[in-house]
DNA sequence: TGACATGTCAAACGGTTGTTTGAAATAAAA
DNA sequence: TTTTATTTCAAACAACCGTTTGACATGTCA
């Protein structure tokens, strides 16, 4: 297996072997063996490519990462001039395509719920590189609804409950499939659920506006 | 430590300890050595108080909820005829608490964001017997504000636009004090948390309310 | 061809895990 | 007190973990 395409086809395989066995069992209960097994590599193969585990997961989340973010941009299918609901509805849109994303890189959504529950040096990364830019913009479209003189403590919260009922769906699907076992997430029902969550943002959004501009006046 | 109050006092002190360690390291991370070595018992005394690991894990859930669901009921602090806004401003505002609380069962959150990632039949229980009662409650509650005519899909999509928001100060701390490190949350930043979450809210309920009629006319 | 670097492999290492064991200690009952 | 049941304890158990080792195969370049 050293010269199927380049050098070293089995580092590759161990990425996208590790990235699915690290998504299963979090980093800690994921054994080695197990990837390297799926793999079709040797027990020593990781810390002959990556020195150790450790620095396999590293490599994993950090990969992740890179693909997704391109995969499925923010500003999905917008016209040359997007009204600010229509900036909106694309990066909850995006937003949802990326965690119902069933692809090999699918794991992405559950590597980072288990850097919630368990953080890494990973999690610094994925804000700094993902994350960070991906709020920055969000607070520049809300802001288009607020107006330039709303206060950013507003802002944040108006950010936070627009990503919230998106990440909802990232965080609670093990609650939300034995609440509602009949409910289906095809990709009707995620545009459906891209309108129902741009609606219902909008209305918080103009009422936000609304009652900072009646503070501003008294 | 036999006779403390009544028999078996250890009992009681492994249950507690077991709630911490389970909530910070996690069901199969949690080590019966340092549960047992915190708790000052033997390292026998799980096996012998309680069979196995799991079972005493399965038992700390159960009792994990049990407390947490009378601490802080849906509707705290509701005068005797309560608007449907009141109702949903102490629905959110109880969930808050029990999400912030600190006390000696504040690891419930903890623990059931574990479950979300890695379920285990604790999970089933939990909805069962508090996630279940509490989803109705709200989805009645919604039902004041969509009318009576609403459909089934439209509450429960606002049922889970309104949670999401709470839930997302459970899942995503981490994630929040990186982004930004400066927000704390006291009593006063809760209940004006509260107060954002029901106004964002009650504007979305209304624009769904208003579009379904629309939708019923046509 | 021969020398050398690159990967692969089975086996073994030390360490940690949950659980078991049988004896010792303690409390309750006779 | 003696007897009996309950609880604690240190030690050991087998199973599994990530990692290391040294031999072996393979491709490259002189």
């Amino acid at each position: 297996m050293v010269t199927e395409d380049g050098r070293a086809a089995t580092r590759e395989q161990l990425l996208d072997t590790a990235a699915e066995v690290f998504a299963e069992h979090g980093f800690r209960n994921a054994t080695v063996r197990e990837i390297c097994q799926r793999a079709g590599a040797n027990i020593a193969a990781i810390n002959y490519h990556f020195g150790d585990k450790e620095a396999l997961y590293t490599e994993v989340v950090r990969r992740c990462m890179r693909t997704a973010r391109d995969k499925y941009p923010p500003t999905i299918g917008l016209p040359k001039r997007p009204t600010p609901g229509q900036k909106l509805r694309a990066f909850v849109y995006s937003f949802l395509l990326r965690i119902f994303d069933a692809g090999p890189n699918g794991m992405r959504g559950r590597l980072i719920l288990r850097e919630m529950v368990d953080p890494t040096d990973a999690l610094d990364v994925a804000v700094a590189e993902e994350v960070r830019p991906m709020a920055d913009y969000l607070m520049e479209v809300i802001r288009e609804f607020l107006g330039p003189r709303a206060d950013e403590d507003q802002v944040r919260l108006c950010g936070m409950s627009v990503v919230s009922q998106v990440l909802f769906y990232n965080h609670c699907r093990p609650m939300v499939v034995r609440l509602f076992p009949e409910l289906k997430f095809d990709a009707k029902a995620i545009e459906e659920l891209a309108d129902h969550i741009t609606a219902f943002s909008v209305a918080g959004l103009k009422q936000a506006s609304a009652a900072a501009s009646r503070r501003r006046k008294s």
